[in-house]
DNA sequence: CAATCGTGGGT
DNA sequence: TACCCAAGATT
């Protein structure tokens, strides 16, 4: 790159898509012209990796073929659906935009940008996926893939994050006008599987001799990023409450927040200076006004979450008295254990549903009535 | 604009 | 193990 001259962009434009016919990944939805199922796939692909996304992209459209079915889902079906993909939002929002389109669009996705971003859960970058990718408009993109190709291809020694006026700018003018979907696609596959985070694969790389970074052997250190804040750290105490008849109690997380309307084994933080037990006596009775007593230690669980890193130490305990209230959650349910799988968990109650169906179901305590009642 | 929002892969 | 990073959007 001598200057902002014509041939030197086109020259990136025929290099990539060069190496794409080449070496494109095959991804179930490029083997689709279907808007709504690339729809499902942009919203699948937001800061989750490809890997990840395959199997929950086909369970989806194999249930939800259409975006008309999809509008007429159960918020529950949704978010089985989109189990242990996390960011939950993004299965609400998905459900309201295609809500919206059928509703208000009679069906069919806007090719507007304007008028796409003002839909729950799409930004430029799912927009512009969108776009390109089912319409092959000339929309540009800016995923964390292009944030890191481009800083490098242009050393932009500013970190991506204070950045993105600059980057938009590099992504809008490298596009190519002719095959924009291919492009972007293209462009996501370089920072996927060529332009890695660490050790950067320039020898397989169709931009080698026009990288910037690559000239001055700047590409290891390109994109600058700032270091990372600490992780908190909270000890959850966390009850299995059975009933006399073999159920176990669950409730339903409030509709904002971390894990937003999942559902979950109730519990709570664990205060200074207090013992577990106590805690999950505590928080089953600010939280439902139930009355329990704690049993033994079923399973300890360490999670991390982004910007949270937790310690679930559960325990058995058993119903003595009251009556469900709902105070920190949406709903509760009495459940067997083969039912528990109709309801959407997240990933740390996975583990302790599994270690359930892996423990014998314990003794109710013959002082609170003798043997368990066996139900029908 | 910084914080929030999950989970799995990779080093 | 302990990080970083991922087809980001919202508030």
């Amino acid at each position: 790159m001598t200057g902002d001259r014509w041939a030197d962009w086109q020259w990136f434009r025929t290099e990539l898509l060069a190496w794409y016919a080449q070496h494109g990944r095959d991804l179930p939805w490029r083997r689709t012209h279907d808007p709504y199922a690339i729809l499902v796939s942009e919203f699948m692909l937001q800061q989750t990796q490809v890997v990840t996304v395959i199997a929950h992209y086909q369970k989806w459209l194999k249930q939800l073929p259409t975006i008309q079915t999809c509008a007429q889902a159960q918020p529950q079906d949704i978010f089985k659906l989109w189990e242990g993909l996390g960011y939950y939002r993004r299965a609400t929002y998905l459900h309201q935009t295609c809500q919206i389109i059928v509703r208000e669009y009679g069906g069919k996705i806007p090719q507007a940008l304007d008028t796409l971003i003002t839909l729950p859960g799409i930004g430029r970058t799912t927009a512009g996926g969108i776009l390109s990718h089912a319409f092959n408009l000339p929309t540009p993109i800016l995923d964390g893939n292009v944030q890191r190709v481009l800083s490098r291809l242009f050393a932009l020694t500013t970190p991506p994050h204070r950045n993105q006026k600059q980057l938009w700018h590099y992504s809008q003018r490298l596009l190519d006008p002719v095959a924009p979907g291919r492009f972007n696609q293209a462009l996501m596959d370089v920072g996927a599987g060529v332009c890695l985070p660490k050790d950067p694969q320039c020898g397989r790389c169709p931009w080698q001799n026009g990288c910037m970074s690559t000239q001055t052997q700047q590409q290891h250190d390109l994109p600058v990023r700032e270091p990372g804040k600490e992780i908190p750290h909270r000890t959850i105490g966390v009850g299995v409450i059975w009933n006399a008849q073999g159920q176990v109690l669950i409730d339903q997380r409030p509709s904002t927040g971390l894990l937003a309307n999942l559902w979950e084994f109730p519990g709570g933080k664990v205060e200074a200076g207090e013992s577990v037990p106590d805690c999950i006596r505590r928080e089953i009775y600010e939280e439902l006004g139930l009355e329990i007593q704690v049993g033994e230690h079923l399973i300890t669980v360490n999670h991390r979450y982004t910007h949270l890193r937790v310690t679930l130490v559960v325990h058995h305990c058993f119903y003595r008295s009251g009556i469900p209230e709902l105070r920190g959650c949406q709903a509760y349910a009495w459940v067997e254990l083969p039912d528990l799988c109709r309801y959407p968990f997240p990933q740390a109650n996975q583990k302790i549903i599994q270690a359930l169906q892996e423990s014998p179901i314990p003794p109710y305590p013959l002082e609170m009535g003798g043997g368990r009642v066996q139900s029908k």
